[in-house]
DNA sequence: CGGTGTGAATGCTTTCACAGCC
DNA sequence: GGCTGTGAAAGCATTCACACCG
């Protein structure tokens, strides 16, 4: 497969994530653009990046495209296999992420909990164990986990993403103010509150 | 001002809030390479989208680049004034961000929350008063709500959405799973945790 | 020197426009 | 007729390379 450039990429799973929710059976190129904004052209040449071509004049069918889209970006694997995940950090906000309904109805697992304040780990309940925080290292390669959602306090969070990239985690969810350095390979999404609305500002003042 | 485009912006505002947390009185362009991943060619050109010119041949000063990014990027003003923030869903997500200490130090300031459950808004406590979600459209103008953070079940959240925007909200910090329909005007930055993660299978996937 | 600031060149993304197909 | 799929054109963003400056 050739490689698919990154902004598509990001339609792209918003795009499969989209049709999962769709009550029709068919859609076109402009549904999808007055659903998400992005132009029914833009939306076309992406589609046509997986090379699916099933389109027909009515649209695409919805659960095949979205089938497709797994399939070419790789979700499809995962998916089926699921991906191990943990939260590192068990403060009110990633107590709240415990709550494992959350990722009910995707291909995310979450198998594991880490602080460094043990009596966290003691007083909290999860339907998956909780571990002090110096056990990352051994846990994280055991259980095979890939992902980590970091929510520990922003002045600890370039030391506990040191010790996610030691444990050979795959790919961070950072919910910290902190920009993390990591290394090639690494992939890191931040979803802070905060950065999050710092680029609200910066979008809405032209 | 020129206008700035968004790749830009988005690495300024990232930028702006590394600096504030710079120990050091002066930082290069390399420095941010290190720090951010991004080549110091970029962040040169990034700075000069601004018009600085305040750099030297050892480096820039970390206080007074900061502050010409904030002012370019118009967030100076909104350090000064504040945003008024609500929440939207006080579910466990909700109310773990009621904890206002996670915008210290921030211009954003949480103003009010909303639940459409009246029984989680005589529960909760939090610094400011929590209001039934039928109030929305009056409160939010009263309050001169700029900013709300979206937390309610996914299946909720477009309708919410419509009322915010109806309420005249200009940006929404959308930690739910769906993709908002928005007008022209309205700016959403999704941070959900399982978009997030479906962004990291499919980097990773090559 | 060591680093900035910036035109020019390169390399991506998006839009356009239209042939082709149901 | 309506919509897809896709080259070609246009529009952006990033890197290069080098003049310039303390």
């Amino acid at each position: 497969m050739a490689i698919i450039p990154e902004p598509t990429r990001r339609r792209l799973v918003q795009i499969a994530h989209l049709l999962s929710h769709q009550k029709s059976t068919r859609i076109t190129s402009m549904n999808i653009e007055s659903l998400t904004g992005w132009s029914s052209s833009l939306i076309r040449k992406d589609i046509s990046m997986i090379h699916y071509n099933g389109g027909v004049s009515n649209g695409y069918d919805v659960k095949d495209l979205r089938r497709a889209i797994c399939e070419a970006l790789n979700i499809a694997q995962t998916i089926e296999q699921g991906v191990n995940c943990c939260i590192v950090g068990l403060g009110k906000l990633g107590a709240a992420l415990l709550e494992n309904s959350i990722f009910t109805g995707t291909p995310f697992k979450l198998v594991a909990g880490f602080d460094t304040n043990v009596n966290r780990t003691e007083i909290l309940s999860a339907p998956f164990p909780l571990y002090a925080a110096s056990k990352m290292e051994s846990v994280i390669p055991e259980l095979g986990i890939a992902y980590a959602i970091l929510t520990v306090a922003d002045d600890n969070a370039q030391r506990m993403a040191n010790i996610l990239v030691s444990s050979n985690i795959k790919g961070i969810v950072n919910y910290t103010g902190e920009i993390l350095s990591v290394p090639q390979g690494v992939v890191v999404e931040n979803v802070s509150p905060i950065t999050a609305m710092n680029n609200l500002s910066a979008m809405l003042a032209e």
